[in-house]
DNA sequence: CGGCTCAATGTAAGCGCTTGCATAGCTATG
DNA sequence: CATAGCTATGCAAGCGCTTACATTGAGCCG
């Protein structure tokens, strides 16, 4: 398809008058030429519509200003929003992001990071902690730093937060309500830490309160509002039924809201429910949901300048957020 | 940072006794290779975990099986799923996607235009048709097919839909509930033609409907579910009051409905809500939100077929596909 | 059994750029 | 005025890969 080729550096010089050395510092360390070569290499450069060849540069200067991200997926708005900020941050400081999603797999995963490397990724940013050694092995054999975000250091820098703790303290403020028969809806656990943290958060919080683990009455579904309707119509078919039914995230809990109003049920008259993440959807949903914040912007910012840190100097400290609850309309004290 | 270097073909080769040009045979072309050598050869590949360097293939291929993809922004779901079945159709075809975002900012889109090209993409996907003269050059120019979606065709080829008629047929379908008083919440228009076709299908529905031009009280506000509703509140200040209130989005919808939850009207006795684009959202705030469904994951899996035929191809035709009204809770006849 | 074909492999020339080193043209110094 | 010390530039060697072309060695024909 190419139908001209492409200007290079060649033409560039050979119009300037000059050497590919010279027009190449002037693009790259433009105080190492005089002014005046330097308006003529521009000239130049501008009349041509000159552009480096990525791969060309990647491979003579063995370094890419590239990240490469890999997320689950695109249509959840929490890692499009974290994701959103981060890129901001490394285009502020000249990085350009690379992103590729996974599908919640880890061998699509495992793939995907390969390709980033592959194309010159100069540092990686991997979501959740859960994959395979060998991945790991490759990313230190190959040099390239590696943060992960949305939970807290396992073993490597993080930025994130603690998904535990933060369910745990979730569900204090249920219990606290005087809630005792608590159901839960959560995501996909296999290979998803957020998830399975989230679960064990909410266990410890039953355990401490003295309440059996057996008596858990747990749904566990793929992401979606559909899913999570579905699961709370199952839960509430129970007798005596659940008084309050915490959701993994916020899109389960929407989807749970939905169902609620959809089968006559009162929130939180009849049935309190909670979600996690407190995207926008928290805030709309009547009678409002009461979640967990993830600060989903600002780890994204800070993601971006801790992992150039380690790109650029070598270490950096991994950084750990709140997530507090906020109390919306949809958890109230269990009726009678 | 790279601390053992990476291992390259010429290692591959060395390992295995056999020339550099048999290694990358076997990996681009594994037919011109006898079966013997291509299992010395892989598990040579294997045992050093050789990845080839993109860069280098690039240059030396002059092809890289990457598609670009300037999007306004990753925070829209809209685009997001969109996008998300795109990168489905082309991963399944061999190519790899390289997502960047413009803010909405033609400048932005300009230069990371620049930025895929100059990584080698094959080939783009735009979003929307108001784009510069020079970009437009640039890329026919650098023979890099560009394919426009979310938009019917203007010069080029796309696959998308209709703004303008899908927002006249639920105009058309808001004046058949006998509604007069319409105002419309539009998204910014400025350098976006979604928004300002949305907005020129309301006029043309109105128009035949013999409503004046005038007649149209307008905001136009950021995307956003808090500006949608701080713009509903404005709206209906105004007296007599509108008795329907068509969004260009459903975010903008969303935010609508839920002020006037808050201002204690009722949906829809006492004001119609329409949004566009049929997200998730629309079904499930309530009363449910009437829309036009635009056909996303469908948009990005055609957008793949024909942005794969046009690089490898040379050309294909435009597609464009419907957006049916979808009618729910939030649409009914004005009171009284 | 010579000669031809064809499949399998090797040789080597780039692809477009960066960068260490050499060079040239200055000015400041003794 | 010869010399040292700069700065601005050029030269040329790769970076890791693909691919046209050359080479080799079978297998087959008459």
């Amino acid at each position: 398809m190419q139908t001209q080729p492409n200007p290079t550096l060649d033409d560039v010089a050979r119009r300037a008058g000059v050497s590919t050395a010279t027009v190449s510092r002037c693009l790259n360390a433009p105080a190492k030429v005089s002014g005046k070569t330097r308006e003529r290499v521009m000239a130049a450069v501008t009349a041509l519509g000159y552009t480096p060849h990525f791969g060309a540069r990647a491979m003579a200067a063995r370094r890419t200003h590239t990240i490469g991200a890999v997320i689950p997926t695109m249509e959840n708005a929490v890692f499009a929003r974290g994701l959103q900020a981060f890129q901001e941050g490394l285009h502020a400081a000249g990085y350009t992001l690379l992103v590729a999603s996974s599908a919640y797999d880890p061998v699509v995963e495992a793939e995907q990071v390969r390709a980033l490397v592959a194309r010159g990724a100069d540092g990686l940013l991997l979501i959740g902690r859960t994959r395979d050694r060998a991945l790991t092995d490759f990313l230190s054999a190959r040099g390239v730093p590696a943060l992960l975000a949305w939970v807290v250091e396992g073993e490597g820098v993080s930025v994130g937060f603690d998904n535990r703790a933060a369910m745990r303290a979730l569900a204090e403020a249920v219990l606290a309500e005087g809630h005792r028969r608590i159901a839960m809806i959560s995501g996909l656990t296999t290979g998803n830490d957020r998830a399975s943290e989230r679960l064990a958060g909410l266990r410890e919080a039953l355990a401490a309160a003295g309440l059996t683990r057996a008596g858990l009455p747990l749904e566990e579904v793929p992401y979606g509002i559909e899913t999570g309707g579905a699961a709370f119509a199952r839960l509430m078919e129970a007798r005596p039924r659940p008084t309050a039914v915490m959701c993994g995230n916020d899109v389960l809990a929407a989807g749970a809201l939905a169902k609620a109003a959809e089968m006559g049920l009162r929130v939180p008259e009849d049935v309190s429910i909670t979600g996690f993440d407190d995207i926008e959807l928290a805030r709309i949903v009547p009678p409002g949901l009461t979640t967990a914040h993830v600060p989903h912007r600002d780890m994204g910012a800070r993601a971006a300048e801790v992992l150039i840190a380690l790109v650029e100097g070598g270490d950096a400290a991994s950084v750990t957020l709140a997530c507090p609850v906020v109390r919306r309309g949809s958890l109230g004290p269990p009726r009678g």
